[in-house]
DNA sequence: TTGGGAACTGAACAGTGTTCATAGTAAAGT
DNA sequence: ACTTTACTATGAACACTGTTCAGTTCCCAA
C-alpha cells in the first residue's frame, strides 16, 4: 500500500483520485444537484450532463441512480413535498384551512425557480405524496362535503394552484430576458390593454387596470375564494347526479 | 436558353430543380406541417427537423419564416383557437354560455394529440386571441360580476381547462406507452387506492371506486359547476376588497 | 490473496436548436 | 436585354441533448 506522506516516484503515476474520502454517489445527492442546476440555469437548461458536471462526475454514472431523466424529474417532484404541513381537519375553519394549504402550496411553488414547471405535467399519486392527497381530502370531508365533490376537489384545487403558480413563472421568465422589471412588465401589458379600441373590446379597456396587479397575491386569492364558495355550497347537499340544473 | 423538349446534353448537368410550381414556404404552411408531425410523433418529438422534412426543405430554411421554435410553437398556439365560437352574451344564460365554451375548449385540446401540453405554457393574450377573451368577459360581465371577479374569472376558467386536459392527456400518454387500454388503467389505479391500509388512508380508500370515472365527464361537468356556482356567488356583490371574510 | 460485483468512466450514437456562407431565383432598375 | 438587388433555400457546421455500452476501477467478502 502506499506509504503516507511519501512522494510518489516519478515512474509510478499517481492514482487517478487520491483515497479522500470519495462521497458516494446516491439518488439524494443526484436530487440534490439537479435542484442546484435547476436554480442555477433555468428548467429548460437542466440536462443530464449539468447535473453530472455538478457532481463531477460522468453522465453515464447518473444512470446507475436512475433510470430515465424522467425519473430524476419525478424524484425531484414528490422531493419537492417534502415537510408539507396538512394540518388537522377542524370542521369549523375548513375554509382558512384549505387556504393556508393553498397559500403554502404556491408559496413553495415560487420559491425557486422553474417549479412551476417542474410541478406541471405530474400527477402526486406516487406513494410518497398520497399521505397529503389524503389529509387534504381530510380537511375537505370534515367539512361534510358530498362523495363525488370530495373526489373532485383535491385535483380541482392543485390544478388552479399550479396553473396560477406557472403563469406567474412565465410572466417571471419573459421578464427576465427582457431585463425589464415586474412593474414595468405591468405597466405595459395594462397599457396594452388600455390602448385597444374600446368599441370591440369594451371589457378589456374597462378592466385594464386591474388585469394585472401590482402583487399577484389579490388574484391568487379572489381565485382561491371563488373556488371555496363553489366547494361550500355543495356542503350538507346529496350527491349530485349526472345531470346539471341550470341557472 | 434551354429549348424546350431537347435532351439535355450529359456534359450539361440538368438544373437541380425543374421549373414546376415550388409551393413557395409560408408561415401558414410551416404551422401546418408542424400539427402534422404534432399527430404522428407528439410534442415531444415535434422537431424543427422533422418539420422542414415534412415540407420536403432544409432546416433552415424555416428560420426564414419563424424566429424560433418557441415563435413556430407560439403559432400553433394561435391557430389552435381558428373557428372557436363564444357566443353572444344573454344575461339570462350566462352559465351555460360559460359551460358550452368550456366544453368546446376541452373538446378541441383533446381533438387531437398533445394539444393540451402545447397549451400549457402560454397566455392567450396575443392579439388574434384578445377577441376571444373579450367576448367570454362580455358573457360573464352580462351576468352582472363585479370587477375585480371578472378580471379573475378568465384566467380561473382557462386554468381549469386546460389543467383538467392536460391530466387527461398524461393518463392517454401513459396507456399509450404501457399499451394498456383506458378501461384497464383505471382500474388498475382505482383497485391500487382500494387496496390501500384503510387506517393510513381512510378518504382515499372511501373514494377509491370515484377517483377516476369511466369517462372523465363528469368530473369536468363537476368542476366546472363548483366554479360556477363561486363565481355566481359573487353576481350583484360589489367588488370584493383586500380582506376575505372567513366562513 | 483472490475473486466477484457493483460503481464509475470514456467514447460513441442519434438526435436536438440555431447560425452562416453560399447558391439559386425572381423581380426591379437601367 | 442585361445587370443589379432582394430574398429564399441550401448544406455544412457548432454546441448541445438523452442514452447506451464495452471497459476500467474500486471495495468488500471469501
Amino acid at each position: 500500500m502506499t506509504q503516507p506522506d511519501m512522494p510518489t516516484p516519478p515512474w509510478e503515476r499517481p492514482p487517478k483520485r487520491r483515497a479522500p474520502a470519495r462521497v458516494p454517489l446516491t439518488r439524494e445527492r443526484i436530487v440534490d444537484a439537479a435542484f442546484t442546476v435547476l436554480d442555477r440555469e433555468g428548467y429548460d437548461r437542466l440536462s443530464m450532463r449539468q447535473v453530472a458536471a455538478e457532481l463531477g462526475v460522468a453522465v453515464s454514472a447518473l444512470y446507475v441512480h436512475v433510470r430515465d431523466k424522467d425519473e430524476l424529474l419525478q424524484l425531484m417532484y414528490t422531493r419537492m413535498f417534502e415537510g408539507y404541513e396538512v394540518p388537522e381537519p377542524d370542521p369549523e375553519r375548513w375554509r382558512e384551512q384549505v387556504k393556508d394549504f393553498a397559500r403554502q402550496a404556491r408559496e413553495r411553488l415560487l420559491s425557486r425557480r422553474d417549479l412551476a414547471k417542474l410541478a406541471m405535467g405530474h400527477v402526486p399519486f406516487t406513494p410518497e405524496l398520497l399521505p397529503y392527497v389524503e389529509r387534504l381530502m381530510a380537511v375537505l370531508g370534515a367539512a361534510g362535503m358530498p362523495r363525488r365533490v370530495l373526489a373532485v376537489s383535491g385535483d380541482m384545487l392543485s390544478t388552479y394552484i399550479n396553473g396560477f403558480a406557472l403563469e406567474e413563472s412565465l410572466w417571471q421568465q419573459r421578464y427576465r430576458e427582457t431585463d425589464t422589471s415586474w412593474h414595468k412588465l405591468r405597466e405595459e401589458v395594462n397599457e396594452y390593454f388600455a390602448s385597444l379600441p374600446p368599441d370591440r373590446f369594451p371589457n378589456l379597456v374597462a378592466l385594464s387596470d386591474i388585469m394585472m396587479d401590482e402583487s399577484n397575491d389579490y388574484r391568487f386569492e379572489l381565485g382561491l375564494e371563488i373556488i371555496l364558495r363553489g366547494l361550500a355550497s355543495y356542503v350538507g347537499e346529496p350527491d349530485p347526479d349526472e345531470e346539471h340544473e341550470e341557472s
